[in-house]
This record gives structure tokens, C-alpha cells and sequence, in this order.
DNA sequence: CCAAGGCCTGAATG
DNA sequence: ACATTCAGGCCTT
């Protein structure tokens, strides 16, 4: 009994530094004992014990604590690679961010690495955002879509987004026109919020899965970038396998619909396990 | 429908 | 020192 106990706590516990360091966020650092963090027009403060306070004083369920862990971990763990994954990274959770902010990091992150991304929106912040003072520390806060919108292309591409520069203001420009509406795409399901977000410049198949995963409540987009595939390729039989070089729109998703079958419907979090093991056997830089 | 090439930057390698 | 190669996802041809 007490080791079913000891153990179902472990599933619901949150390891900050796992979900900061996998990947999901860009414009983290950690001072004294406390991560701080820019989400949208707020910063959130997140201590050792995982307790979230916030700059604004705002509510938020950033690491989704509300998320029934035990019977998602029971519902990923198919196999031995996932299994071994979750043990090793306990308390990793997917994040629940401020949609514009990762609308725009992972717009930023296609074709990039994570330096060049966290470089990047770190001067976007700095050229767009307003500047405020935090725990004596000086922070940028991510831009308003109204603010991006109206940059010249110019001042974007000296942030060292080059061509994606483009792409950012016109996406700002969804955002602010409300012909994005993000409150309604966390309502939609699926389907319908991936075609949505998809007629978005410079979002195809992979930001717009990351977009749904991180920011609007779906679990089980699985963003497949080149790591995920070499994941699939290298622990999983013949059925994840991609025969050609490129992945094609259709590829792309009769590939998600066997691996949300076999997964199921929370397979993004078997994505955020596994992606997070693999790039650390890698030692990849994580922020 | 698919394949191939270009876009942009910084790090790694020769 | 300098040149080349590579990593990375989307869009156009």
C-alpha cells in the first residue's frame, strides 16, 4: 500500500527543470533557486518544488498539474522504450504556453537549433517587448501580436530570423486581425485546429502539431521532426518507417494515425519522453 | 501525387 | 586562416 502510494505520487509530481529542459520553451533561465520564464505578457516563477507565482499575479496551469498522470502514463507506456523513458524522466510535462508566444518560437524553430531559436526570440523580445523589472532582475516580455505585425521586415530579420521574418509578421498579423482565434481552437478538436493553424505562412505539419500540443490542449498531436523519425526508425518496427527522404503531407499523416493508434490519444506525451531521452543521449543542448 | 532545390544562420569540420 | 559541410522545416517549382 504504501508503495502504491510513494509511487502514484511520483507519477503527479512535476520536474521543473525536465519540462524547461525538453525542448518545449525557449526563453527560460534559472537565477538563485528560482526558474524564471517569459510566457506572453507574463513571467513565471517556478520554484524547486514546482509551485508557480507569476509576475502578473496571474493564474495559470503551465504545467498541467490538472493532467491525470498515473492513467496517462499507464496509456503511453506501451512498450519498453516508453517505459524506460517515463522512469527516467519523471515529473516531464507537456506545457500549456501562451499560443501567440509559441505560435512564433516554433515558426522560428523550423530549419533553426535550439541556441539559434532561444538567440533569436531573445532579440525579438528585446526589440518588441516591453521591458520590466521582476525579483530586481530585468526582463523582456514576448512582444503583443499587434506589436510584430506592424515591424518592418527589416528589424525582424535582425533578430536572425532571415527568411522567416516574413512569415512572423504575417502570422502576427492572423493573430491580431483575429482571423486566428486561438480561444477557439482550443475548443475544436483536432482535426479541425491542425487544418486551421496549418494556412499559417510558415507553419506545415511540425509547428502546427507543437502549436496544438504546447498551447492548445491536444495530446495527441505528435510533432515528427527529424529526430522523431530517427526515434521511430531506430526503436520501433518496420510500421513507423519512412521510405523516403522528405516526408510528404501524406506520409506525414498516415504515420500520425498509426502512431496515435498505437500510443493512443495522449501519444504526445510519449513524443515529449521520448524526444527528451534521445536528445540527451546525444547530450544536445537544451536552452 | 512526389522529388528536389532554395531559403538563412551559426557551429562543426576539413 | 579560410572554405566547405551540416542541421533544421517550409515553400515553390
Amino acid at each position: 500500500m504504501t508503495l502504491l502510494l510513494s509511487k502514484m505520487q511520483n507519477f503527479n509530481s512535476i520536474s521543473a527543470y525536465n519540462s524547461i529542459n525538453s525542448g518545449q520553451v525557449f526563453l527560460w533561465r534559472k537565477y538563485e533557486d528560482y526558474w524564471y520564464g517569459i510566457d506572453g505578457q507574463d513571467i513565471l516563477k517556478i520554484s524547486n518544488s514546482g509551485k508557480i507565482t507569476s509576475y502578473k499575479k496571474k493564474q495559470t496551469d503551465f504545467f498541467r498539474k490538472k493532467d491525470n498522470m498515473s492513467k496517462i502514463i499507464k496509456s503511453i507506456t506501451k512498450d519498453q522504450t516508453t517505459k524506460n523513458a517515463v522512469k527516467r524522466y519523471l515529473g516531464l510535462r507537456i506545457t500549456q504556453q501562451d499560443p501567440f508566444q509559441c505560435l512564433i518560437s516554433f515558426i522560428v524553430s523550423s530549419n533553426s537549433n535550439i541556441p539559434k531559436i532561444k538567440q533569436s526570440l531573445e532579440n525579438i523580445c528585446v526589440k518588441f517587448g516591453d521591458k520590466v523589472k521582476f525579483d530586481n532582475q530585468e526582463f523582456f516580455l514576448f512582444p503583443k501580436p499587434q506589436n510584430i505585425s506592424q515591424a518592418s521586415i527589416v528589424d525582424l530579420q535582425d533578430c536572425g530570423v532571415g527568411y522567416r521574418a516574413k512569415f512572423i509578421k504575417e502570422a502576427a498579423n492572423l493573430v491580431w486581425s483575429k482571423k486566428i482565434d486561438f480561444e477557439n481552437l482550443k475548443k475544436s478538436n483536432y482535426a479541425e485546429a491542425k487544418k486551421t493553424i496549418c494556412t499559417i505562412p510558415g507553419v506545415g505539419n511540425k509547428v502546427a502539431d507543437c502549436v496544438l500540443l504546447f498551447s492548445l490542449n491536444k495530446l495527441e498531436a505528435f510533432p515528427l521532426d527529424r529526430w522523431m523519425v530517427r526515434i521511430l526508425e531506430k526503436y520501433y518496427d518496420e510500421n513507423f518507417k519512412i521510405n523516403t527522404k522528405t516526408i510528404t503531407e501524406k506520409q506525414y499523416n498516415i504515420l500520425h494515425q498509426k502512431i496515435v493508434n498505437y500510443f493512443g490519444p495522449f501519444a504526445g506525451y510519449a513524443q515529449q519522453f521520448l524526444f527528451k531521452m534521445e536528445r540527451e543521449n546525444y547530450k544536445k543542448k537544451w536552452l
